[in-house]
DNA sequence: TCTGGGGTCCTAGGACCC
DNA sequence: TCTGGGGTCCTAGGACCC
């Protein structure tokens, strides 16, 4: 039998903020973006949930529901930086931690009895702990899985401590409304309500074979989840250990932009596509990773999406090429007749090694490599802004570069081709 | 009220191969 | 030409999570 800790951090992007400003305590916080700007709500303090406003919901009707709301623009190296301070914490508690995201983790805390006492015991003391060394709040589910114990952090919240006790699972979870379930969204929850199904217990009561047949594969595993088992499902691998745990690459690396305003202009959109394929091409540098397939998507002002993929005969990391193939796929693609809305680029199927077009195509590739691992030593130095490829930008660079032309080095080593 | 950005996983059809 | 069947890759879209 498992004791595992589902800990999940209170309101974390906006108790983050407080640290690093006191008077925002107490008080109505929004994180996102200005309360007029185009985004959504990324994190809400209590206060400000009081009035309703909530994550994902667009900035603006946060601000005509909550308008004394203070909006703050969101941080994510500081929240990197408070995420590696928890999973610090943690690692006192156990080997076996696994972040789930930046603000929750996993804590394996099966044969830590008789070093740190019953569970509940070492819950409190990890709650302490966690408060002291990160300021921040935290909630701990304890059950004898995942699922379970990630269900109960969510009922423990704010700041509490829920612990299931093994052989009651199926009496917890029974009340709970079926969207407790993780994997349980809107349109699930609408199909289950539009049979009748609105408690775990409604959905546990259902044979196995009958939410099958209405949902598949889905709703096989649905049957399993609403008794808390979650067999061969996410919830159910084992821990990584921390020493030979390293992080997994990733499968797939994407940057998008919503523009301010819907636009027509292929100027504007060709530069942000260039912007974003060089984001793409430096984190797969960054990895080590190359990828086969370019994704582009564009989002029209009426909010309709599409997708077109290109796999490419070799895989690649180098900007030229994601540019060059985002930029075909775009002018195959887009509907002219109307304004986009989004643009992004996506890569995907990765390889570590580069293709064989790259090696016999006499070292060119591999000088544009280098030379592209030398322009992001730059931008690690110099920031973002300091270099970028002519192709894209270049009204938005020569801006920066008046801003601040300290930032700019001597020469930009951009190679010929 | 007008709807972000970064991901993961799943489904489903068609091409292609044996 | 009465037309199986499995496996894999590619593409498009969508649900869901934080």
């Amino acid at each position: 039998m498992k004791t595992i800790f589902h800990v999940d951090m209170d309101a974390f992007f906006v108790s983050v903020e407080e640290i690093f400003d006191p008077s925002l305590k107490g008080k109505p916080v929004v994180v996102g973006g200005k309360s007029d700007e185009r985004g959504v709500v990324s994190a809400a303090s209590y206060a400000a949930r009081k009035f309703g406003v909530h994550s994902a919901m667009p900035l603006r009707t946060a601000h005509k529901l909550c308008p004394q709301a203070i909006f703050v623009e969101g941080h994510p190296e500081r929240y990197r930086d408070y995420s590696g301070r928890v999973y610090a914490v943690l690692q006192h508690f156990s080997p076996l931690v696994e972040m789930a995201s930046v603000d929750e983790a996993y804590v394996d805390m099966t044969g830590t009895e008789r070093l740190l006492g019953p569970p509940l015991r070492s819950a409190h003391a990890l709650h302490e702990t966690m408060k002291a060394e990160t300021g921040l709040n935290c909630s701990v589910g304890i059950a004898t899985s995942r699922l379970v114990a990630k269900i109960a952090s969510d009922q423990a919240k704010p700041n509490g401590i829920l612990s299931v006790m093994p052989g009651v699972e199926a009496n917890f979870l029974a009340p709970l409304e079926v969207r407790r379930i993780p994997g349980v969204g809107k349109v699930t929850e609408k199909n289950l309500h539009a049979i009748g199904i609105r408690r775990i217990g409604d959905l546990a009561s259902l044979a196995e074979s009958d939410l099958e047949a209405r949902f598949g594969k889905w709703g096989l595993a649905l049957a399993g989840k609403a008794r808390g088992v979650d067999a061969g499902g996410w919830f159910d691998r084992e821990m990584p250990d921390a020493a030979s745990g390293e992080r997994a690459e990733p499968k797939s690396i994407s940057h998008e932009h919503t523009f301010n305003r819907d636009t027509p202009d292929a100027a504007q959109i060709e530069a942000t596509l260039a912007h974003l394929a060089e984001k793409v091409g430096r984190r797969l540098r960054e990895h080590g990773l190359h990828a086969r397939t370019v994704q582009l998507k564009l989002r029209y002002s009426d909010f309709t999406t599409i997708t077109r993929a290109h796999s490419l005969p070799a895989p690649t990391q180098i900007d030229i090429d994601l540019v060059e193939h985002s930029r075909r796929l775009l002018h195959a693609n887009w509907d002219r007749r109307q304004a986009v809305r989004l643009i992004g680029i996506h890569a995907s199927g990765f390889t570590e090694e580069q293709g064989q077009m790259n090696l016999i195509d006499d070292g060119r590739s591999e000088r544009w490599r280098q030379a592209l691992l030398a322009t992001d030593r730059l931008r690690d130095k110099y920031g973002e802004s300091a270099v970028s490829l002519g192709s894209g930008l270049r009204g938005k660079y020569k801006e920066r570069v008046q801003e601040n032309p300290a930032a700019l080095p001597g020469k930009e080593p951009r190679p010929r081709s």
